[in-house]
DNA sequence: AGACTTTTAAATGTCAGACAAATAAAAATT
DNA sequence: AATTTTTATTTGTCTGACATTTAAAAGTCT
């Protein structure tokens, strides 16, 4: 673990890369307790501001946490699946923002991979995944309920949709782009008829998930996708020349 | 932007979030520069070295940029894809090494993820993307490479075939999956017949996204899938009892 | 002796002030 | 007018100090 002493000037990014690199390598390993503050400016020749610059890098990348006190310290932490996906979701939604992706292509990489799901999902969805989705589609069909609402309970729904496939990888992997989409579907204002054709769409799928009907999700999933893209370019085209 | 003074003892994290938060809102957007550290450690009412801990947290995530001199500052970043890719690819390959996630179950979550992406590859592969696949295709046939190198391009090979659905955000979302099985996959040894019989399957997919026949890649993205597997499966049999 | 309390030491969290280095704008010079 | 020099601003780094937390060691009482 070494850093070069001379060259540019970011001490602190170079000392978390090498502390990076231990990591991944395996060099040091989870629950593994790194040398001291102390003892690491010493190895890296540099003050202690500057390897806690170095170590605040890390944690916002949660792969270390600290603990104060005695015996307390910097550790290599096991980033967990739940780390893994608020950070997914934070960068996929920054991305997506600062990018300027069209609504088109987030909805066809989100529905293209809730569709890759599918199958595994018809063939091994838990009857308590099932209940989830009944009761996140009653919460859809209650009056009143706001637009960001609205989003936030379709979100949850795919969510168990993507979940029921039973594979933590794959879930981690569509937290992002299942998650990321919800700003640019708040800019969707649904009407009651829109809502109750999601809902429809919402039914059908449970139905099909419950009858391990692998087929109908997918292809329901196709037609709800072809519906979403509608209500967006209808929102697109009222916003070019409003009524 | 607030932080609440007194209660918990990481301000750092508090000041990172509140700064974090204003950038995902768009209160900050991008390109525009934040206060000077010693404006920020005024506002904030902690020490210059408290906010550099924050603001070196959000440089770890990519969220902003520095530089140094009159006029210069720390700035809200575009992430790039790029950015993105890189940081997801480190969080993956973490993820799947800390967690013991399985080879079927991290192979499964690959293949299912590409699968997806196979009908629009069909559909709009480039040329270019289409040459990529041939040379990999050529260098995986070479004696004498490596097995790491073979992996490598292996991984080169299904980039080519994820980009080729021209969607930014599937790449993206894939970059995680497909490079973070690599240290998995070199845990495979490929003897001359292996690599033989995964050419094989690389060509028959080139061919059919020439052919631009999106059921044939399926059906061969599933048997590779399998051989895989079955290869991994030797694998683990020939170390569990060794010849 | 054993259980409880107090002390101590080690570690992170925070602060203050200083200097170095880079850099762009302003001022001075040719 | 063009070029060079100066200056001011800002990040990068260092030193040293104190606060706070926490576990272990030492001490005390029953």
């Amino acid at each position: 673990m070494k850093i070069d002493p001379q060259k540019p000037a970011d001490l602190s990014a170079q000392i978390a890369q090498a502390i990076r690199d231990a990591i991944v390598s395996g060099e040091l390993i989870v629950d593994e307790r790194l040398p001291s503050e102390t003892e690491l400016s010493d190895q890296f020749q540099v003050s202690r501001p500057t390897v806690r610059e170095a170590l605040k890098r890390l944690a916002a990348q949660s792969l270390i946490r600290t603990q104060r006190g005695a015996s307390g310290g910097a550790f290599v932490n096991r980033l967990s699946f739940q780390d893994a996906y608020s950070q997914q979701i934070t960068t996929s939604t920054l991305l997506l923002s600062m990018n300027a992706v069209t609504f088109d292509t987030a909805c066809e990489a989100r529905y293209a991979l809730e569709r890759a799901c599918a199958p595994m999902s018809a063939e091994r969805r838990t009857a308590d995944q099932l209940a989830t989705m009944r009761a996140e589609i009653f919460r859809q069909s209650q009056p009143g309920l706001t637009d960001e609402a609205f989003c936030a309970s379709d979100v949850a729904f795919h969510r168990a949709l993507v979940d029921g496939a039973g594979n933590p990888v794959l879930s981690y992997q569509l937290a992002g782009a299942v998650e990321a989409m919800q700003p640019l579907m708040n800019m969707i204002t649904f009407t009651a008829r829109s809502r109750e054709e999601i809902i429809l769409f919402h039914e059908k799928i449970a139905d099909a998930l419950e009858a391990r009907d692998a087929e109908t999700v997918d292809s329901t999933l196709v037609d709800l996708e072809s519906y979403t893209r509608l209500l967006a370019h209808d929102v697109a085209e009222r916003r070019r020349k409003p009524a």
